[in-house]
Parts: structure tokens; C-alpha cells; sequence
DNA sequence: ATCGACCTTACCACAATGGCAAGGTCAAGG
DNA sequence: CCTTGACCTTGCCATTGTGGTAAGGTCGAT
């Protein structure tokens, strides 16, 4: 199948297709005479595997990883297992920091009136630094 | 004060404030006779509600706003609530987007036994799109 | 022959930050 | 007076992942 074609089957844009080719993340594919690139289902498996690992937030770099314990058959499940408790840990400590922004933003919201007046805790708390206070109150 | 003075004092970096003022969301600084650029306590200020600011996660541009916003002695406190509430729901996509694939990939990760075997449902669950359970992007 | 839908490569852009390089400046100490 | 080191200047490149656009080739159907 042409570029289109695994574009829509595995969800990835054909211009990511390319660019994942270009930095190495899939091997090149056949082509055709004209120079059109063809996939066959096997690359179409690969591109899924890639869609269904972006779509848990892995990086690019840790696909790549992913893939050739994928593909390899004798790997350690250990190896994958540290690598996604590795991601599972990034993922809470973004999670953690954006929380803290959200709390304190809250905060600073619930005080605020939103009228028309111009007095507004939100811009007060900026101006004093709230990002150093921590979200200890309510 | 100095460049270097002003980032040890407001936390963002000399890089950085080159930068802010080369976009715009600061006015440009005042020059010494030899170009260096010098910095009041009230550039400081503007410098420290940035900070605080972008600790809070907002963007340059939303602070951009928060700025214009902050200087106008008239405004309406609403204003500002609209986009402090706005940057709330943001994060809040945010942090669910990432909650649900911290939770789907703890999952996989849990099934694991990370041993030297082959066998491994990380890689098993990639490989079936577990990437169904929408994760949306931002 | 021509049109539209597809493909190709090769650039530019984003947000926010860091890094490096080549050069100017300034203050202190010889 | 000159050197040294710490600072400043501008400018360009890299990052991450994705989208856009342009100029051109190809293919299938009319």
C-alpha cells in the first residue's frame, strides 16, 4: 500500500511516517518504480505498535528502544518492564507539578471576585511570588 | 543593575530575558554607554511577576496578556479570572490526558512479571493498539 | 491531453530553553 | 600600562513532535 493508505490505517500522518524514516525510528521502505513508498502489513503492525506507544506518551527515543526489544526475540521482559516504569514515573512527576499549578491557581481564582473591579487577587498573587508559596491552605 | 544581576535576582535566566525582550512581552531595556543593558527594581518586578507566572504554567503569550492586563490600572478583575480559568481547564486536560495513560500503561506494567522470560504483556498490550482508550493529544 | 488526487523532496514554523562562538567591556592586580 | 577573568553583546544551531507549503513527478480516469 502506498503512504496514504498506511497513513489512515495506522493513524499517522503520512508526513510523520516520513519523518519517523528519516530519523532512523523505521527502516526505509520498499519503493516503487516511480520512487512511491510501499508498505506492506508487517509495517503496518510496526506503525500501529508506534501509534499505540505515542498514544501512552512515550518519546520518540524510548520507542525506538521499545521496538528492538519488540523485535527481539530473546529480550528480558525486565528490560521492558524498567523502561515502562521508568515512563510511568515521568508521567507522575508531570502530573505532580502540573496538580501544584492547579491548586494554586485555584486558590488564587476562588479569592478572586471576577466583577469589574479592578482589585484582583490573581494578578496580587503573581506579583508576590505565589509561585514559591506552597499550596498548603483550604 | 546588570543582565546577570537581574536573572540571579528574578530566577530567570540572561538567555531568557534577552529573548522576552526580543519577542516583545518586555520592553526593551535601557543601554549603558557601552550597550550593556540596565535593569530598575521596577524591570525587576516585571521580571519576578514573569517568573511567577510561568511557574504558575502559563504561557508567554497568556502572560503576555497577564501583563497588559496587570499595568492596566483600569481593568476588570473578570478579565483576568476568564484567563486564569481558561489555563485551569488547560491543565486540567492536561493532567487527565496523562492520568489516563500513567493508569492504562500501570496496568501493563502490573501484568509484568520483568523477569528474564521473554513473554511480556507491555509489549503485547502495545502490540493489540491498546492505544484505543483515547488518549487525546493536546 | 488534461484534471484531480496522490506522491516526492526540501524547506519554514511553532514554544521555550540551552549552548556555543567570536568579540567587546570592565575592574583588579601585576 | 597591560593582562586576566568575569561579564556583556549578537547571532546561529539544537531540541521535540508536528504541521504547513511549495515545486514538481505520477497515476488513473475522462
Amino acid at each position: 500500500m502506498n503512504i496514504g493508505e498506511a497513513a489512515k490505517a495506522s493513524g499517522i500522518s503520512a508526513k510523520m511516517i516520513r519523518h519517523y524514516e528519516g530519523i532512523g525510528l523505521i527502516e526505509e521502505s520498499r519503493r516503487s518504480a516511480a520512487g512511491y513508498r510501499i508498505y506492506s502489513n508487517n509495517d503496518l503492525h510496526t506503525l500501529s505498535f508506534i501509534k499505540s506507544s505515542r498514544s501512552l506518551g512515550f518519546s520518540l527515543d524510548q520507542i525506538k528502544q521499545l521496538l528492538s526489544q519488540w523485535q527481539d526475540r530473546g529480550r528480558a521482559s525486565s528490560d521492558v518492564k524498567a523502561l515502562a516504569l521508568q515512563h510511568i514515573k515521568e508521567l507522575d512527576d508531570k502530573i505532580t507539578e502540573l496538580s501544584a499549578m492547579r491548586n494554586l491557581l485555584q486558590n488564587l481564582a476562588t479569592e478572586c471576585h471576577g466583577d469589574n473591579r479592578a482589585e484582583c487577587p490573581i494578578l496580587q498573587g503573581l506579583e508576590q511570588q505565589c509561585g514559591e508559596a506552597k499550596a498548603k491552605k483550604t
